[in-house]
DNA sequence: TTCTTGACGCGCA
DNA sequence: ATGCGCGCCAAGA
């Protein structure tokens, strides 16, 4: 039996330890689809709000959270990698010590 | 079916 | 550092 790439990404997001993150390209990569970074945000989109997967642990590759600056979902995971102890330099994350793999 | 969008990424000026 | 263009690809209009 196969797996789908909904579930496959969904699987890798739900392995980034706390207190770490990757970036969206870097999720697809690791699940097997380079390339399809794009993919990766369309999941998170459609994800269901029950769902308990850490969706905030994935930002783009310059480490900024992909929401508008101030927006109600930025403030929210911005909070959420703070309670993890990351830490933020000008609105995005060091990349080389927080990084996933 | 074609065109536009978008929680993206990379190279280049 | 900062735009800008282009590649990617599934979903929606």
């Amino acid at each position: 039996m196969e797996i789908d790439k909904e579930t496959l990404i969904y699987t890798v997001i739900g392995s980034i330890p706390k207190g770490q993150v990757a970036s969206y390209g870097q999720v697809a990569a690791i699940a097997g689809y380079p390339q399809n970074a794009r993919l990766v945000g369309r999941l998170l989109k459609l994800m269901p709000n029950d769902s308990t997967i850490p969706w905030h642990r994935v930002v783009n590759s310059q480490g900024k959270i992909s929401f508008p600056i101030g927006s109600n979902k930025y403030q929210e995971q911005r909070q959420k990698l703070l309670l993890e102890g990351i830490a933020f330099k000008n609105e995005r994350v060091n990349m080389r010590v927080y990084q996933w793999q």
